[in-house]
DNA sequence: TACAAAGTTTAGCATAGGCTAACTTATATG
DNA sequence: CATATAAGTTAGCCTATGCTAAACTTTGTA
């Protein structure tokens, strides 16, 4: 061929990039979960299906296949027809989820974005925000 | 039951938060392809479904089987065994695409983060920042 | 206590995005 | 110009995440 094959320096990098994306979504659902069900908790005593379907959006059915998944995964705990439960794990997963969130949240405020928009931006962003950005974010808030 | 079945006045909030986020992902993968796309007309006069495949980190069977998908909501032209083309919806993807994360890589760089860091983080971001929220770093970028 | 309403689960379907292996086409070069 | 190699495609599989509709438990209350 007459174009250049050269596949440059930082080809790796950026499949590297791409491939931690790939792996951020999948860990992304079972994180805003496990968040969830952890803030109805504290809310409100218990954690139910039909709650974290309204909160996420989602048809009850898809909360109980999900939750099965996340069952498998050592996140949650569950017995047919009960409230729902956080392992070990998962509790640590929600309470760094929660810090996270917060953290970002605090950070588009400050950056002048209004209310409703550093609450949706911020959950997006926050699974995509490496701990070093996230120290940057902190630095900046601790200035601001 | 005895626990508060109030809903609270955030709950639609919160559940379109999560919408978003789901309809963001679906636009993420065709963003980043025509991106990508883009990029490799510019840089070597066409792109093809190898260097795709190597710079997403993802098979070759993978990256057809996405471009079909691509074609048949017009972001893409291709014929077998042919070049990849963007049509003039893809190109204008490619375009805003494009601004969106040399903004959000830029800012990160004027928050402090690193080279490679900066990187990464804005592939996964840039696709879950809001108008207001990209506004809002485009003037932080105008004062530091 | 019986039953209706509310909540949960199952079954079955669809789409998206991965993969490998086998096959087809294009092309560069001996 | 024939053919080996590189590139692209197809087929078939898997998992994750959605959905609706139907079935099954739980529970509050008449």
């Amino acid at each position: 061929m007459a174009i250049s094959t050269k596949k440059g320096p930082t080809a790796k990098l950026r499949s590297a990039a791409f491939k931690r994306i790939r792996a951020d979504h999948s860990a992304e659902l079972a994180e805003d979960y496990v968040e969830m069900i952890a803030e109805l908790i504290e809310e409100r005593g218990e954690a139910r299906c039909t709650d974290l379907a309204m909160r996420l959006g989602v048809a009850n059915a898809t909360v109980v296949k999900t939750l099965r998944r996340l069952q498998t995964i050592g996140l949650v705990n569950q017995e047919p027809y009960r409230a729902i439960f956080l392992t070990t794990d998962g509790w640590k997963m929600a309470d760094d989820g929660k810090r996270r969130h917060i953290l970002v949240e605090k950070f588009l405020l400050a950056l002048g974005v209004s209310a409703d928009t550093a609450r949706i931006d911020s959950e997006g962003i926050e699974h995509h925000v490496s701990v070093e950005t996230l120290r940057a974010m902190a630095k900046f808030l601790s200035r601001s």
